[in-house]
RNA sequence: GAUCGCGUAGCUCAGCCGGUAGAGCAACUGACUUUUAAUCAGUAGGUCGUGGGUUCGAAUCCCACCGCGAUCACCA
């Protein structure tokens, strides 16, 4: 540091640098350049210093597309630039003018004719050949973790090249991006706990949104556009696990004019379209299984699956306590359902969910669970609602949208009577979305895909943190 | 929330049948100019997560606490 200010360097002063390649770009342009052979080209990179050898004669230049070796010698590089060079450390940030040639043993390198000292590290980066694998760390200080490790790197863009993906899906498909609050009066849309806020000036207690669900649907209602979709994160008051950050992001679109059957359509068409544009394939690996996101998805109905796993039609026991009764006696823990639809839920997750390896959209979900969802125009105690299952977990929820005030308002009133009986994730009943369902929902499709879990499927990583940038920790 | 495990140098780790704290990488000084985890010589770097206890003596044994991880529970 002393040394490149008394070279007249200051690292930290304002600079630019015209970059004119990519590390990537030029391991691509130049593969067939054979070794020894010297091109003429001049090229500017730009990134940090990786490694540093024969006292900076080689360096290797990291940026964000790739790696670069950068060459300098002696005989070619004056003097004071020699010096300058001398100065650096592993983990600074430096700018080179020069030409590309590849060395008689095979690396592509820029030969050094100019030298910009564009950020110094005071600190080192993490060891070189192991990284940093203490994961504690490698959480709470994520940029020390993405500097020494590759796989950081690629799973991290690999998360935000899906969100991309989505975006461009979504939009090619018509839907419009909107964004509705965060800060909400009522949290609604989903069944869980919120975190609590508070408004000063207001003087009034708001929650973090834990589904973007019912204004969406207002958005429709209004006519802002026939589609709409959002993506953006949710925030549920619950524990933290592999698969459970308290802050995640969801895809949330609705459709007017279509039912649930065109909504996992849908869904599973994103999946696809996401595994095509970002990994050019639809097999994976994901927590011990090979995975196909190839469409179509198979669909089966709830209570089709766990009267093949259990030979029990709950269909054929509607009545709540003799739906308990048959459940415990396949040793499912029921203690915590209210009504009939939570048993089958409860029969489900304990017989079925761990065997839905390959997509399957789970169809039909009891009516007592999905309080914003259309009833099945066939089948009384259940919905036209579907949840997208893969590799044993919930990949997607969607349904033909609920849009009778008058049984809206029936249903919220259900969830209070279960909140009364000891449900605390039951959902509060909302005046203003009755209100706006009074002005007329058109027959609408609504999705949410988890998007989180998405990118964890297809970068193959078995911990949610490993695709969220910043993970919730607890202060150390 | 429960159980188990982990916490030693900036990083990766060893030491753990109690007896003055170790290595590699990184850093610093020097040598070396066609390297690929460059090499060689030297220097410096630690409240051993925190607090208490047992002991002549604790990184090591015991207890509590903090943080992290795994599994379970919770969780559309």
């Amino acid at each position: 540091m002393a040394a490149l200010r008394a070279d007249g360097v200051d690292p930290f002063a304002p600079n630019s640098f015209g970059v004119t390649a990519k590390a990537a770009e030029l391991q691509t342009k130049y593969g067939s350049l054979e070794n020894g052979q010297v091109t003429e080209d001049h090229v500017a990179v730009a990134g940090r210093i990786t490694s540093y050898r024969n006292s900076g004669m080689f360096i290797d230049l990291l940026d964000d597309s790739g790696k670069i070796q950068i060459f300098s010698h002696k005989d070619s590089v004056p003097a004071e630039t020699l010096a300058r060079l001398a100065a650096l450390d592993l983990g600074d940030w430096i700018g080179v003018r020069g030409i590309v040639r590849r060395t008689p043993r095979g690396e592509l390198t820029v030969n050094l004719a100019e030298l910009t000292v564009l950020g110094k590290a005071m600190t080192p980066p993490p060891e070189k050949f192991h990284g940093l694998s203490d994961v504690d760390t490698r959480y709470r200080h994520r940029e020390y973790d993405l500097v020494g490790n590759e796989e950081s790197r690629k799973a991290l863009r690999a998360r935000f090249a899906v969100l991309r993906a989505l975006r461009n899906f979504m939009d090619s498909r018509g839907f419009l991006e909107v964004e509705t609050p965060m800060l909400h009066v009522i949290p609604g849309g989903a069944n869980a706990k919120p975190f609590i806020t508070h408004h000063n000036a207001l003087d009034m207690d708001l929650y973090l949104r834990i589904a973007p669900e019912l204004h969406l649907k207002r958005l429709i209602i209004g006519g802002l556009a026939d589609r709409v979709y959002e993506i953006n994160r949710c925030f549920r008051n619950e524990g933290i696990s592999t698969r459970h950050n308290p802050e995640f992001t969801t895809l949330e679109s609705y459709e007017a004019f279509t039912d649930y059957n065109g909504v996992m359509k849908l869904a599973e068409e994103a999946i696809e379209a996401a595994a095509l544009a970002v990994f050019s394939k639809t097999d994976f690996h994901f927590r011990g299984h090979d995975v196909s996101v190839k469409t179509p998805f198979r669909r089966a109905r709830m209570t089709d699956l766990v009267r093949e796993a259990t030979g029990i039609d709950f269909l054929k026991l509607p009545d709540v306590a003799d739906a308990k009764a048959a459940a415990q006696k396949l040793g499912i823990d029921v203690h915590a359902c209210h009504n009939w639809g939570q048993v089958v839920e409860a029969a489900f997750a304990e017989k079925v969910e761990d065997t839905l390896i390959q997509p399957t959209h789970v169809t039909d979900l009891p009516k007592d669970i999905s309080p914003l969802a259309q009833g099945h125009r066939t089948e009384p105690l259940l919905t036209e609602r579907f949840e997208t299952f893969i590799a044993g977990w919930e990949f997607c929820n969607g349904f033909s949208e609920l849009s009778d005030p008058a049984e809206q308002r029936a249903r919220f009133e259900a969830q209070t009577a279960q909140r009364e009986a000891g449900d605390e994730e039951a959902q509060y009943l909302d005046e203003d979305f009755i209100h706006a369902l009074e002005l007329g929902l058109p027959a609408t499709g609504g999705l949410g895909i988890g998007i989180d879990r998405l990118a964890m499927l297809l970068t193959g990583v078995d911990t949610i943190r490993e695709v969220i940038a910043f993970p919730t920790m607890r202060p150390k």
